[in-house]
DNA sequence: GTCTATATTATGATAGAC
DNA sequence: GTCTATCATAATATAGAC
């Protein structure tokens, strides 16, 4: 009477991806119910026993998947920032120009930190002062702070900005618009979805001002009446 | 053998200012001592607990100033609202017009804020989800947000801006450049001052754009070379 | 990988003596 | 207005059985 199938829990050997996927799929289960529990609570409201009761489970079993409170922020902070650089990405690939792809970047930005404003006020504001994200958790969001600069510096390169568009001044004035914006929608309009709403809308109008901060120069191609 | 001078604690009667500035005082401790505690907890880390220790009094004494932790945010809301209004108001008292105003104001709201981190962040980013501040704490904040439109309307008065200048929208605008700027400031440079940093110079860029979003009228009387 | 049991510590809040 | 004692609850985390 031995069966011929495998028996999944015996041999380390035998289907060992089986059980990884099953382990994967209960941390991401226990990241979800985080975000919930964050969601509801404030950021500053997440407990493990919170998160164990929300999963049917005791407490001490949540240490086998992660080994502390601040285990389970970073690998929020990891998603966040990950979930976040794919979002800009894709809505700047899709750009044509380097002041469209920081529009549409920034608006991608926007977007998803209101449909995830828990993971969002965790990277951006940052209230939970025992709580460093890991060099690791961190990187995508420099990375995407790389990207937007590319978009600067495009638009330098195509004449729609001066100069100094390229400037790291310019991209901390950039990163302050999208940064006031997305604070105020989440602090002072917590129901209102992205595009709705005081102030998402000052987004566009604030992108709109950056041809006003750094002038391009006069171009000399397109005048009209000229020779050709 | 009987004292010619009053006895302070029988009767009630007899100067009972003294009783009440001493519970004044007390009051006013209790809140430093929070503001203390928020600043190296965060802001979600207040509890009456540390606040008693820290005052060398048992928890249960507390009760007899505020009736419950709640109470003592909603003091600290008020207080925060209160403090930042006076700030900004006798900034923009010296003011020589509609713009000159709006950019002392906030320029006052800027120091304010990083001098009193742990406030700013309780009423900007409203951390506690279970805190809703009373009617009479938000007050002060409103009257400011008043304040800043009045001088966006003079500045329009004046022909510093467009009509458009004095709109809800362009409040709006202005509200979410000082909120990015002072967002980035304190998430990002916890130890910088008001003026430092990367983030803080944003603010006057970001102000010097205002007439390019809401561009005045041309001017008719001066023009040069004209009569008189 | 789940549980029970436990250590340790903390919290907000009330009752009631002095 | 201070205290002690207490209630009720919660938290992170570890040891060790199964």
């Amino acid at each position: 009477m031995s069966p011929p199938h495998p028996i999944a829990t015996s041999s380390p050997s035998e289907r060992p991806d089986r059980r990884a996927r099953r382990r994967q799929e209960t941390i991401e289960e226990i990241l979800d119910i985080a975000v919930d529990v964050m969601t509801e609570e404030g950021v500053n409201g997440l407990s493990l026993s919170e998160v164990a009761r929300r999963l049917g489970i005791q407490p001490p079993s949540l240490y086998k998947y992660f080994p502390s409170l601040m285990a389970v922020y970073d690998a929020l902070y990891g998603r966040a920032t990950q979930a976040l650089l794919d979002a800009v990405r894709e809505a700047m690939a899709a750009a044509n120009s380097g002041l469209d792809a920081v529009r549409r970047g920034l608006d991608a930005c926007g977007r998803w930190t209101i449909d995830n404003r828990a993971l969002a006020q965790l990277s951006m504001w940052r209230p939970v002062p025992s709580f460093t994200p890991s060099a690791e958790s961190f990187r995508p969001s420099e990375q995407m702070v790389e990207l937007i600069h590319d978009g600067l510096v495009d638009a330098v390169a195509a004449g729609e900005l001066g100069p100094e568009g390229g400037s790291d001044e310019a991209l901390y004035l950039v990163s302050t618009m999208i940064t006031g914006v997305l604070t105020q929608a989440m602090a002072n309009e917590p129901e209102e979805p992205w595009g709705g709403g005081r102030f998402s809308p000052a987004l566009a109008t604030l992108l709109d001002l950056l041809p006003a901060a750094y002038p391009p120069p006069p171009r000399r191609a397109p005048r009209r009446r000229s020779a050709t």
